[in-house]
DNA sequence: GTGGTCTAGACCACT
DNA sequence: GTGGTCTAGACCACG
């Protein structure tokens, strides 16, 4: 399982946690029954405060996510099979609204954010990493 | 010049100002030398504290985008002119790019997410329904 | 690390944490990763709102000298390593333009401008006499 | 009679005119007698505000520097003899001071120091007109 | 009229 | 604990 944290980012350390296992476990790419890293694992390989960890994972275990085993850590829970495409589009939808009310009034035309979309998904893009928003 | 406010909105106020205003300037519909609304009359318009209005603008002095002619308001500053359609792009970018690593942890496809962009932008935006708000 | 604030001065509170953190950081009294007093500490260090530190801090970050540890304070940046001599003579230069300006309208020499500043730069500067302040 | 305004300076308009007619008198450019530029002349040359220049005049009338010679404009008054060097030393030492101060903050030795300050005064250093310092 | 500065205090979010 | 955001209101300086 992989993990891509920015603490310099403007969404914090928790929800962005949050938000890639939820994209994850949607994607099929984390399934029922699956562990996942410990929060002291975690918060150590990125350096970032275990009780964030935590925060983040009560927040996915409240959501009926993550389930807690007793001294075993946390696996992703019996997932309800729904993880159709459509879903995971919809989880896509509120990041590409924001996007192209930007677009509008930045004046560009639908056709160059098209291409400019198509030129951020095309290579696998490793650099840019440090996405520097903030 | 037009400015949409929405106090509820996850960004803040000032940022949100902050924003308009770049792109506005980028887009051309804020040329050199144009006025800006009052701080005064730019708060009462959106019923906003003054000193939120004068954070904004502060922001965008320090940036280089606006300039202050003492006593008499603030103007568009003698653009560096470099507001070409890449300019506006590369605004733009960032939250492509994000985007785009979304939905490649969604495990969907270039055309899927492609497609789901357009539709974002093609219609006059029949927004209102979600308020993603807070 | 030393603040020395001037409530009653001519240049803003705000503007003087600024200034002051630029030289230190400058003059290599702080470096990357050194942590700077908490907003509340140094207001109430000095009695001052912490609103204004807070001001202060703000343009620092937005400036890059400072980054934001979410939750943990503010921490010099990862500078960008040219604080050279070069780099500190050049913080200097607008005051010694305005300076040097001003002598040649008084119709001072050279060498008698530059005694002057010999001078005031010599003893421990018995200062505080003169409080041109407000 | 040469004035030098820079309406985006830190000091303001008013005040720049006020302390180069100082100058200007301390030095012997302007004597007794010398009329000054009418305000409306003075405004319209440098495109700021009658009332600014009115404002400062009126300051240099009340400090005795300028007397109103009505119907004919301004002039400079009977000056007090008493513009020996020591007088335009004092007039420039604030400045110096001021600089001394950051030279030590910025951990500048002294020799360094003066051998800015003195490459600042030699050329006649035409460039560098606009102090973009504030 | 314009913006700048500062204060006081509330509430929120993150770690 | 940390900083961020916003409000409300006072006072100042400039033009």
């Amino acid at each position: 399982m992989r993990f891509h944290i920015a603490p310099s980012d403007a969404v914090p350390i928790y929800r962005q946690i949050v938000e890639q296992v939820r994209r994850q476990v949607a994607s099929g790419q984390l399934r029922a029954g699956d562990e996942v890293p410990s929060v002291r694992v975690l918060a150590q390989a990125h350096a970032i405060n275990p009780m964030t960890v935590s925060k983040a994972y009560s927040l996915l275990e409240a959501e009926g996510l993550l389930e807690r085993r007793r001294g075993l850590g946390m696996v992703v829970a019996t997932v309800r099979p729904t993880s159709r495409t459509s879903q995971r589009l919809a989880l896509l939808e509120p990041t590409l609204r924001a996007a192209a009310q930007q677009a509008a009034q930045l004046g560009l035309s639908v056709d160059e954010a098209l291409a400019l979309f198509k030129r951020c998904m095309t290579p696998p893009t490793d650099l840019g990493g440090r996405d520097e928003s903030r």
